[in-house]
DNA sequence: TAAATTACCATACAAATGTATGGTATTTAT
DNA sequence: ATAAATACCATACATTTGTATGGTAATTTA
């Protein structure tokens, strides 16, 4: 039943699902129009019109910003992944996206947050695992005993954060790892955010 | 800088989050003010200006549902857990939400899903654990091998769905618990949702 | 070839929306 | 005791917003 968009619908679709996703709330006729160099929101008016005709998104009448997705299919979104972090031995950080991987659709993500891929058993006594997804919030400060992603010569490591008198220890769960020492200002080190939080979806993906 | 709030300007600023987290775009004055009974859209308007002074919100001047939270240390969202559920024996599913449980603003919540909070340790294999909040879609048809979370007896189980001729099993990844088989129709048994992600906070909550 | 769809334009309008201003009564702070 | 903040009310107004209607031209489908 849904039929296929044009080009155009295609690409006001995906505007819409950039703002409501990534902005927060669905816009106005008007800022589609804007956006798209419309001179009027009837032209939008009517594309959107195609567009729930072809079952792609649900209007609610007579509300502003009343522009809701219906992709039922598509729960989840698509989020860049900046790349993978060892939970054992340092891993390359990768300089764009390896890779997307779909979240749900939980809530926003934190501003600024990241995404990174566990490689490794280190943390495994911790619950987090190979292939996990770990949400990087780089805006707090680390509190002994949280879980943090660094940098270290280039890799990037999820390591247990301890800061002692003289020096910083990024230990890990799995005792097969010695914990890292780290002297302070040493340069080569670099705090990347503290760990909020691991998903794992259930959905098979290739094998890693 | 940032002040207190009062009782209603808290209540107001709760039922934003709520808006904005939950049905995705933010309030109207109109809105807010037949939430909360106003006769009119000033009252609001002045709320608004006090939590804006406050620090808690910012509004984009002349944007209709321009509401923006500043809660930067507010990253995660209030997610009602509606109830325990056994991974290995069953557990009684409560009415009402047991917890709330901070979500990490990822993306949106499926429209439908809710969570749940495991208890035991019958899919340790699977990687949930004690503790862990599981997402559960409802609209999704279980394929084999699947997580789902059902409700066998007044009770929720998440398991391993495997459908079979005449019967289903639902097994653990856990060799301590014998898979549960249920022949067909059984009037007892009731599917929830499949398990579409697991989430487990980094933050130590209450030890349970 | 005729009909439908697509992709724009313009204008019009009622309702919704954010905002401003002024008023009253109560509570809180100085 | 006086001033400030709080918590509502009412009215007014310019914009914004969604929607309706009608038109033109190009493209696609029947």
């Amino acid at each position: 039943m849904r039929k296929d968009l044009t080009k155009i619908q295609k690409d006001i679709l995906d505007f819409l699902i950039d703002q409501i996703k990534g902005k927060g709330i669905p816009p106005t006729l008007a800022e589609v129009a804007n956006h798209f160099g419309y001179r009027n929101r009837a032209t939008v008016q009517q594309h959107l019109g195609a567009i729930e005709k072809k079952g792609f998104i649900r209007k609610n009448p007579k509300l502003s910003r009343g522009i809701e997705l219906t992709l039922e299919d598509k729960f989840f979104v698509p989020k860049p992944v900046l790349g993978e972090v060892a939970a054992g031995n340092p891993l390359t950080i990768y300089p764009d996206a390896i890779d997307t991987i779909e979240l749900p659709t939980i809530a926003r993500m934190p501003k600024d947050s990241f995404l990174l891929r566990v490689k490794g058993d280190s943390l495994k006594d911790a619950y987090i695992f190979n292939g996990d997804i770990v949400i990087v919030n780089p805006n707090l400060e680390p509190k002994n005993g949280q879980i943090v992603a660094a940098i270290l010569d280039d890799a990037a490591v999820v390591k247990r954060f301890y800061k002692k008198k003289n020096e910083i220890e990024l230990v890990s769960e799995n005792p097969d790892y010695k914990p890292i020492i780290i002297e302070k200002k040493q340069s080569t080190f670099k705090l990347v955010g503290i760990v909020v939080g691991v998903y794992r979806s259930m959905e098979k993906k290739k094998a890693m």
